[in-house]
DNA sequence: CCTGGAGTTGTCCTA
DNA sequence: TTAGGACAACTCCAG
């Protein structure tokens, strides 16, 4: 065994059940964290990221530091040249947890090649992921395309497996470094940009995730069926940036579910839900074209319109539909967006205004803080019915009913759309009907007229479907 | 190989 | 007022 082992820190920043940072630390004297941080992945395209990582890094280090572990950052223009430059190092070994997405375990395999050539001894461990994607196939060994018959299987084999491995990494005496120059954390994220107020709503840790969990288990589980689609309610998990970053390991999440005592409705809904991170993480690796185009080729014909006014007004939530509004004024601010929202909200930019849903992609991808490629790629392709086991074309979110439903009293449109505070629950999600003045309030003026009429949106979104079938 | 049932999250119209 | 069917037909998957 060499003396050094590396632990490349990707989206692992937990301690608890970190097999590669575990592994490490029982097999070597001395272990160094490193974090590459590759900017240009994050700048103007992962803005609430960056945020997320920074904040994860300062945390992360002072967990490690109780354990004398160093983190060591590394600003680099891409992976590869810094690879190159810490191959040159002596006398250490890597490990790291596998991120299941092509271009990652596409370098895996580069880096790979490299490091035997040096005779670096290296180790890759499982990632944060139930089943490995290539672990779940149907018997004809092709891939799963449908939900239901593919995390029936998957379930099972995790059950089969039936291991627990809640590993601890072991304490250092003294705290050691590796690398002989690394970068300033605060060099990874300029703060005073948009993104600031997401401390008021976050804290990216590991310590917060385990209590979120801890909390939602013991009072949200139980109603989770009804109340996971009211969004003024805090009735999901809110798991996802800590899953997306790692801060929480999901078979940590499997097992606590597991451990409750009574068993209800809403529990095995939420499993599904970690079903369907996994069922994206499937599609992407066995149709890694889908990370950039249509699952389904019939979609290529598909009479999308381009609109930069009404791409901006739905970016900025203006729309003139205050459930829309709401959800992407939430997303502006907290850097995350309520599930049920997040439906309507993308079926409202690719039905309703017929745009593209890369665009809805790229915007999401830029302000979530739980921005995941397998999870957004296979949530706007399911909402625009170009994915797999997709929505049906007519299936189109009406914004008025879905606000109507979901959110009776208007309060979740009060809380984003402050314009709206006064008007009455009757007209909250149709504040064009209103037929009574209210003081200080004009629409037009302090909020949008809708910026298309429902039913017409409506009709022509069924006749471009019509179109593509056609051909 | 054939067969039948099923398919995350809806809407709208009619009786 | 409300419940039920139409919306389309295709692909997936298991038996």
């Amino acid at each position: 065994m060499t003396k050094n082992a590396v632990f490349w820190l990707r989206e692992d920043f937990r301690v608890k059940r970190n097999d590669a940072l575990t592994y490490a630390t029982l097999n070597h004297e001395n272990v160094s964290v490193v974090y590459i941080f590759k900017k240009q992945e994050f700048e103007k395209k992962r803005e609430a990221k960056q945020w997320w990582i920074y904040k994860s890094l300062l945390n992360f280090e002072k967990d490690l530091d109780n354990l004398n572990i160093n983190l060591e950052v590394i600003l680099s223009d891409s992976y590869e040249s810094t690879f190159d430059k810490i191959l040159q190092y002596k006398n250490f070994s890597i490990y790291w947890n596998k991120i299941y997405e092509p271009d990652f375990l596409k370098f895996d395999e580069k880096i790979v090649l490299k490091l035997g050539k040096k005779n670096i001894p290296y180790k890759i461990f499982k990632g944060n992921v139930l089943n490995e994607f290539n672990e779940v196939k149907k018997n004809d060994n092709t891939p799963f395309k449908v939900f239901s018959p593919f995390w029936k299987n998957a379930e099972k084999i995790y059950l089969d497996k039936g291991f627990s491995r809640d590993s601890l990494p072991k304490k250092r005496t003294s705290k050691s470094k590796f690398l002989k120059e690394y970068s300033k954390k605060e060099d990874v994220f300029k703060p005073a940009n948009w993104q600031d107020k997401f401390s008021e709503y976050w804290d990216p840790s590991e310590k917060e995730a385990s209590k979120i969990l801890k909390k939602f288990l013991s009072e949200n589980i139980i109603n989770y069926g009804d109340q996971r689609d009211i969004p003024s309610v805090k009735g999901t998990s809110r798991l996802s940036p800590y899953l997306a970053s790692g801060q929480i390991h999901v078979e940590t999440v499997w097992e606590e579910c597991e451990k409750l005592k009574v068993k209800k409705r809403g529990y095995r809904k939420f499993i599904n839900e970690l079903g369907w991170r996994e069922f994206s993480y499937s599609l992407i690796n066995y149709f890694p074209e889908m990370l950039k185009q249509n699952l389904r080729k019939e979609f290529d014909n598909f009479p999308w319109t381009e609109n930069k006014k009404f791409l901006s007004a739905w970016k900025k939530g203006l729309t003139g539909y205050p459930i829309v509004d709401a959800g992407m004024r939430e997303l502006y601010e907290t850097g995350w967006m309520h599930n049920r929202v997040r439906m309507i909200t993308a079926s409202f930019l690719v039905k309703h205004l017929r745009i593209h849903w890369k665009e809805g992609e790229k915007h999401f991808q830029n302000c979530l803080v739980d921005f995941n490629s397998a999870n957004n790629t296979a949530g706007w392709q399911w909402v625009s019915g170009c994915g797999a086991d997709a929505a049906p074309y007519f299936r189109i979110f009406n914004p008025i009913l879905q606000g109507e439903k979901f959110d009776k009293k208007g309060s979740y449109v009060k809380k984003w759309v402050k314009e709206l505070k006064e008007i009455p629950e009757e007209f909250i999600h149709k504040p064009w009907e209103m037929k009574n003045k209210i003081q200080n309030f004009e629409l037009g003026k302090n909020y949008p007229f809708p910026i298309v009429d429902h039913q017409l949106a409506r009709q022509s979104a069924l006749k471009a479907f019509q179109q593509i079938k056609k051909n």
